[in-house]
DNA sequence: AAAGAGTCCAACCGCGACCAG
DNA sequence: CCTGGTCGCGGTTGGACTCTT
């Protein structure tokens, strides 16, 4: 069975039920790893990397989609805080989600909420006599906060190093389902982390 | 009703890490 | 060590859908 190597033989666009079916059936039998032999198992004129993508985002059992609820999103952003674009980490800490969905929700909601926050902010400054220095404050404030963010990951990556702390530190994929009640406690509570970074 | 603008999200791309030979 | 193959991640793109005018 010839491997599909080339870009230009590779089908791309949309999944059919038909390629989904022919995959999940394939990693059922070899399971999900060697992508590229199992695409070409399957039978699938697709690149390993696009199999692996669907399976991962979609096909894999216990994927939550959609109807992100208040609790989850409330944590989405207190780990972004935290951890930056990290989004597989992030992922790890949200049970059933994905990354990938994780990220399209951020671009796609959440950092518009935060942008409409930031304009409140600047509305209500506005009307005050200090609204040129109000507004100056929210650009350095923008700054510092994605700064945190960039920072915060090269320095967990740091205190990671120092500590023996691998990225699994933060992966409880493998664990039962999480409480999210739980978690978000734990996010009140760890102040050690805030103190650190 | 139609056209243009905006939104959402699935898929793709590029890069770095890891590993076997 | 070096190299090629594979995997995983984050960023970006493109097209379908919805909303607005």
């Amino acid at each position: 069975m010839a491997l599909i190597s080339t870009k230009k033989e590779a089908t791309r666009g949309v999944w059919t039920e038909e390629e989904d079916h022919k995959l999940s059936q394939i990693i059922q039998i070899h399971g999900p790893n060697k992508w590229k032999s199992l695409a070409a198992k399957a039978g699938l004129k697709r690149c390993g990397k696009s199999c692996r993508l669907r399976w991962m985002n979609f096909l894999r059992p216990n994927i939550k989609r959609g109807n992100i609820s208040d609790q989850e999103e409330d944590l989405i952003l207190r780990l972004h805080k935290l951890l930056g674009n990290r989004w597989s980490l992030i992922a790890g800490r949200l049970p059933g989600r994905t990354d990938h969905e994780i990220k399209n929700y951020w671009n796609s909601h959440l950092s518009k909420k935060i942008k409409m926050k930031m304009k409140e902010k600047q509305v209500k400054s506005s009307s005050s006599v200090e609204s040129q220095k109000a507004e100056v404050s929210i650009g350095m404030e923008m700054m510092v906060e994605k700064g945190r963010s960039e920072e915060s990951s090269s320095k967990i990556d740091e205190y990671s190093k120092s500590n023996s702390i691998g990225d699994d530190f933060f992966d409880f994929s493998q664990e039962g389902p999480l409480n999210l009640e739980l978690m978000s406690k734990f996010l009140d509570l760890d102040q050690t982390w805030f103190d650190f970074l």
